[in-house]
DNA sequence: TATGAATGAGAGTTCATTCAT
DNA sequence: TATGAATGAACTCTCATTCAT
């Protein structure tokens, strides 16, 4: 079976389609024939470039981890102030969940259901080394003297991702709300004022008043 | 068919032990026979009761949003300090999600899903009654002087929620980062830490430091 | 799943169409869709009635050994003279393996093939016992200076049923040199010539000429 | 396409894997990947090389054919007694079917499937030939006086072979009860005392006692 | 009121074969 | 001559649901 790292273009094209119904229908809300036909391909060629459904998920997964671990990795380098470098990270987590909303979405469910024994380990030590990065930036601006000592670091990357993901998985609500009368609107509302939401909200949490 | 807001006691059995399943495995992973042999009734019952598996799932919606809704309305009428008020909406929202924390699960996957058609309306109702009142309590801070003018209120309730679930949809991450070993440990450590993060979050956010 | 000693009329007819057509065509060789068809059932029914067509093998297998057991058991209590009693058992062979040809047919290749882990240890007995039962009378004729020594008892057997197997999977072939033109004919053929040929054969080996 | 008879060494080489895999799992259970995997060809080889899985059968079938009938037609010249002239048969029919065993349990199969239709008229007249040459061979001896009249000589060939077939079809049995513990003794048995056996049992058959 | 039997539809997968190269 | 890609058909099995009792 063709690994998952080296795929061919209608491969891709075929990941591409299960993603978007996946998010929109979960795993198995989703058939094979739901995505052969909107792929326009065989029915058999999920099974033959992916052994089996399943499969399809996790080379969905890997192919997916390559992605995003490309864009982590190029964090840290950046010598700007920890207050700024914080704001560069709340950005990056964003615009990386908000690049790869359906996989996010279909991750937010696997991760959780306790149904496929997927392998999650390659996106954990994503967690775990962004999480690390994150600490450092911290512990610079404390160091600094510019953050404050009591405060759970641990917990503040499931602040961010948190706010954005309860924002997604309830658009209806804050379309509503919000009276955000497009998808675009709504978009442009995360890249703007959710963002600016989070900013604040963690450098109040961060920053020592002055 | 017996309307969904009068159930007896076998009815209320398999909605439990619906519910608990649809949380592990998906609605769509989870089938009548599964839900039967749990619950140790005939296949055909859910059918007889409920009509079918799709109004089942509706059936535990209604259920559940009479038990939630109950407990927001005892919330404002309390008389103390608006810094006091937010913790207890804090406390109040994450008593409620970790009380129900299977359907909430549920929830979370069903409302994004584009495959069945189900009416949130009661539930959407509820999230905006929230809103009101924690704007309410918010403005009365404000008008206090305690609170700041510059924050987006419509974002918070996003933060306490969105930081709580997704605490908990990555539970094997932070039980593996934060070395919870049991249940037990992990579950107190939401009850403690993560409450207490959230409280100090939201906190600096709205307060003016002293 | 229904054990497959306790059957309904229903799956008793599926199991009789399913054995013709395993005999025909073999397991492999038959859908369950052929079977359903003949059957005048619905596809699912096997499932839902044997769990799986593997399974309703295993449960034809079963059924058939409760009713070949007691023939069998039948056989070695009557006092008659060891000579007779060899072709009484003889017969006795041949009558079974004619009752159920379809059985034995199918039994003679799954029994040989490495694709199914199916259970034989119920016939293995059968087997077994037979051929303890097959020895007492040949070691009761030695006793009386009927039969010879110099034989190799456990070989007898493979003998009797060899024959009549032989002649009945190369069917075309002695309906041609004997010139059999009708099933009847065949049948009639083994019930009297082959019996006859098997039954000298044996009582050659065995019995000292006089 | 190629014919049957004139094969290169890949082909060859294919037959030999598929009449392994034919003889273990059966026609219906190989598919035309596990011969292509094991004899580490490419899928489409099989149609390429042969037309169809059923023509490589086919092909399978008349290639060891003419390996057969070669043997079976050096028999009848020799000039020995009859009775050791049996015993030669039996000897060829032994060796025949133990060298070709695979083919022959594929041919067990086939010959009283009702799935293909399978051309099996040059094995048939094989078999006639066959039997022709043993008839002559006991006329032979009747003529000399040694061999019994009232014997059916048509049915002697399916005891010879059917001994052996039966004796193979349950090896696990015999294995038990014989108490043969590794193939080379399971194979060394029959080549001494399960052909013993056959030739006693039909030269039993055949002289008269003197 | 409750249930076991039964069913049509559709699930994922594997099949032998074809075809462009 | 040989092959990897691709396909339609068929496979077994499970699904939610219905129906007679």
């Amino acid at each position: 079976m063709i690994p998952a790292t080296d795929l061919n273009e209608k491969q891709t094209k075929i990941l591409l389609i299960a993603e978007k119904l996946f998010a929109e229908k979960g795993f198995d809300g989703t058939s094979i024939r739901n995505i052969a036909q909107e792929a326009q391909i065989n029915i058999a060629m999920v099974s033959y470039y992916f052994g089996s459904k399943e499969k399809m998920l996790e080379s969905l997964i890997l192919h997916r981890i390559e992605d995003i671990k490309m864009q982590v990795e190029n964090l840290y380098r950046e010598s700007i102030a920890p207050v700024e470098k914080i704001n560069r990270f709340i950005e990056l987590y964003i615009n990386t969940i908000n690049k790869h909303k359906c996989f996010y979405q279909i991750l937010l469910f696997e991760q959780s259901s306790q149904k496929r024994a997927i392998d999650f380990k390659a996106f954990t030590e994503v967690k775990k080394a962004n999480l690390e990065i994150f600490k450092k930036i911290v512990a610079e601006g404390q160091e600094l003297g510019i953050f404050k000592q009591n405060i759970n670091i641990n917990l503040i990357p499931s602040t961010i991702i948190g706010t954005l993901v309860h924002f997604r998985m309830n658009r209806p609500h804050y379309e509503a709300v919000l009276e955000l009368q497009s998808e675009e609107a709504y978009e442009n509302y995360i890249k703007t004022e959710l963002t600016q939401h989070i900013k604040q909200t963690i450098q109040s949490l961060l920053k020592y008043e002055n």
